[in-house]
DNA sequence: GACCTGCTGCGGGCTG
């Protein structure tokens, strides 16, 4: 019995909880954790406890009398800090074990003492652990020299991702300075695959994985509402169907944009307000002001009887507490299958009944595509996540991060610091050196005697707050009404006085532009139109396209879906009806001839898609391309294609001079990656070719291709 | 038509 394993003040906390029983994630990792020193991957759906699977051994066997802090909490979100403080302090508190959040919004008053003396928990982002490197490398010491325990919670979101790279980065920063061995404990509810996992640890041998597959019941209906053919906004019908589906429920609508967020808020509170049902409609997203999005899930955390609705964006996917949902709203497809699991994570009704997702499509594409996330969310699968294995650009930031670490470091200690860390495993000496060098050129490094030190020119950068992330973010306008702000935007057409606009679920006008201060003050207005944000999306997984692909050329009836659902499907199947298709689809791909021409369906992931795009315009050969529909409209008669798509192959096998090429006209192709732009023009192609295109995918796409 | 994430140190002004 797992429990009786626990330290006894934590068996009184699990008793005290009045829990009937251990959750199984819990149970083996009390059983797997206090018996080795390993490292541990706790991979078991939202809810299930894991940040308790986690803490419940680790506090049962650490030896929190020694100085030093012996637990460090990795989070990416500091509402994700804030929520889980509560938690692990509510824990720790049987054991006397303090805790501390250390953030940027975290008080200075516990950080310094903290410093004074070094013990318990720690809570942290990865860009606070990078400022502690940058500016005080000693603090980083004298509290993390003796770690037992790393625990890195939503491990997925760091998966794949330049966020991630960088913790991997400093993870091995950790150990170098670390007297012990800490071992790491990572959690997560989505996890495509556990080998990239556990290679992100660092010590992919020490990692083992333990995992729940337990689903959860869930009721799932699909509902369409076509858009017509201009509707930028979502079809009133709609609007009208979702009212009448959730004005009595705790519902969180995923529309996939701020804009459509807020519309969905606006107009939802519109048709309630008409017909006096309640007053709880609120948006949730990135621009919406912080201290706003915090009130909505204050409310919605406690607030155990009156319904409410909250369109929302990726904000609400990761592990926030709001309590409990009864209903999941996604509007079209979601961007990927891991996001689908997150959203339909965040229902769950405590009396155990099934909980209930609705998925309304605005048209068949997008129907499909959605389809085609639930059948893999059904049938277990989760989008792989490989990380770069030459990022050159994390490489010249950590080189930078470094030398201001040390104040000065030889240049071979420094290749061999950043060389012996996992993530740079893969990077060859050589061009470890001409990052050097070319840092050394632009005078961001300087060589005094025999030691690097950061040059003039570096200053500015690394000791800007812009140093510690590696994301980029755009410049934005406050909007502020009497004194308050209540979120933000972008610079557009929109910004002029007397326009109006939604925002944190109102309208407004906007009374005046304070260019220089990037503020706008907004008055309540009656209507207005959704705001205007600019950024890109995510990829779509080559997966989910091929799932599409079985689902149109199948026959097979699926009861969720309503009947105008059913009609779409038909409809679109009907598109590509009368083709053999093989049992086993895996290299055919149909080409419709329409009005406007050739139309050929990739039915393939967005980074193959964009490759093939960029391919096509260095032949010069014109083309309209629909990721939605993942099709490429062409001026060229079918019997042509195998001909084209040589030529295509052949572009991409040899595509770097094309890369150099492209570049040189629009460097802006590099600002996917913030600390690219500084790289040797050879490097950046590299670094382009691994992580925004996928050229081989392409040229074998291109390879075996059958059109049909 | 398209998501999200975080932030030092120091000095000046203000409040209790």
């Amino acid at each position: 019995m797992a429990f009786h394993l626990l330290a006894e003040p934590i068996r009184r906390y699990v008793r005290d909880q009045r829990w009937q029983e251990l959750r199984p994630i819990q149970a083996a990792a009390i059983q797997h954790i206090l018996a080795d020193d390993d490292n541990y991957i706790l991979a078991s759906r939202t809810a299930s406890g894991k940040t308790e699977a986690a803490f419940l051994p680790i506090l049962s066997k650490v030896d929190f009398g020694r100085p030093g802090v012996r637990v460090l909490y990795v989070s990416p979100l500091i509402a994700l800090i804030n929520d889980q403080f509560q938690r692990v302090e509510a824990l720790c508190q049987y054991l006397a074990v303090p805790v501390t959040k250390w953030h940027g919004e975290s008080s200075r008053a516990d950080k310094k003492r903290l410093l004074a003396q070094p013990q318990g928990i720690v809570l942290i982002t990865p860009e606070s652990l990078e400022a502690m490197f940058v500016h005080s490398p000693s603090s980083v010491t004298t509290l993390f020299a003796s770690l037992d325990y790393l625990v890195i919670d939503e491990i997925h979101s760091f998966l794949g991702t330049d966020r991630g790279l960088q913790l991997q980065s400093l993870l091995g920063r950790l150990r170098r300075v670390s007297r012990t061995r800490p071992a790491v404990v990572g959690l997560s509810a989505t996890i495509g695959d556990y080998a990239e996992a556990k290679r992100f640890t660092g010590e992919a041998a020490r990692t083992k994985v333990l995992l729940d597959r337990a689903g959860k019941e869930l009721l799932t209906r699909f509902r369409y509402f076509a858009a017509d053919r201009h509707g930028a906004d979502l079809p009133l019908d709609l609007l009208k169907d979702l009212y009448k589906q959730t004005s009595h429920s705790k519902a969180l609508i995923f529309p996939n944009t701020r804009g459509l967020a807020e519309v969905v808020a606006v107009k939802l509170r519109l048709i309630s307000d008409r017909v006096h049902g309640h007053p709880h409609y609120f948006s949730h997203h990135s621009s919406v002001h912080k201290e706003v999005r915090e009130y909505v899930e204050h409310f919605a955390k406690n607030n155990q009887r009156q319904p409410f609705c909250i369109a929302c964006t990726s904000t609400l996917e990761l592990g926030i507490d709001i309590g409990s949902v009864d209903k999941v709203v996604q509007i079209d497809a979601a961007q990927s299958v891991a996001s689908l699991i997150q959203r339909v994570g965040r229902s769950g009704r405590r009396d155990g009944a099934a909980s209930e997702l609705l998925l309304y499509a605005t048209n068949a594409w997008s129907l499909v595509q959605s389809l085609a996330c639930w059948l893999l969310y059904q049938e277990g699968f989760v989008e792989p996540l490989r990380a770069a294995r030459h990022p050159y650009d994390l490489l010249l930031h950590q080189a930078l991060s470094i030398v201001k670490e040390r104040a000065g470091i030889g240049r071979i200690a420094l290749l061999k610091e950043l060389l012996d860390n996992s993530l740079f495993e893969e990077i060859a000496p050589a061009a470890a050196h001409e990052i050097l060098d070319e840092l050394l050129r632009i005078g961001w490094l300087e060589a005094l005697g025999p030691e690097l030190i950061i040059g003039v020119e570096g200053e500015f950068t690394v000791n800007s707050r812009e140093f510690f992330s590696v994301f980029k973010t755009e410049s934005v306008f406050k909007v502020v009404h009497a004194g308050k702000t209540v979120g933000e935007i972008p610079y557009s057409i929109q910004v002029q006085e007397q326009e109006n606009l939604f925002l944190a679920a109102r309208t407004w006008r906007i009374t005046n532009i304070d260019m220089a201060a990037k503020r706008i003050e907004v008055v309540p207005a009656r209507d207005g139109k959704r705001p205007a944000f600019s950024g890109g999306g995510g990829t779509v997984h080559p997966r989910i396209r091929e799932k599409m692909l079985a689902i149109l050329a199948a026959t097979d009836e699926y009861p969720e879906l309503d009947e105008p659902s059913r009609l779409a499907l038909r409809g679109l199947r009907q598109q590509f009806a009368g083709r053999p298709w093989p049992a086993q689809m895996t290299h055919e791909r149909p080409a419709l001839l329409k009005e406007s021409g050739l139309v050929f369906y990739t039915f393939t992931g967005t980074k193959i898609n964009r490759s093939l795009a960029f391919l096509l315009r260095q032949l010069e050969v014109e083309f309209i391309f629909d990721e939605r529909a993942s099709s490429f409209g062409l001026g060229v008669a079918a019997p042509l294609l195998p001909a084209l798509f040589e030529q295509l192959r052949l572009f991409a096998l040899d595509v770097d001079f094309h890369l150099h090429d492209a570049l040189t006209q629009n460097p802006a192709l590099m600002d996917f990656a913030k600390w690219g732009a500084r790289l040797p023009a050879h490097l950046q192609v590299a670094v382009l070719k691994e992580r925004y295109f996928d050229f081989a995918g392409a040229a074998g796409f291109l390879r075996d291709v059958v059109v049909v």
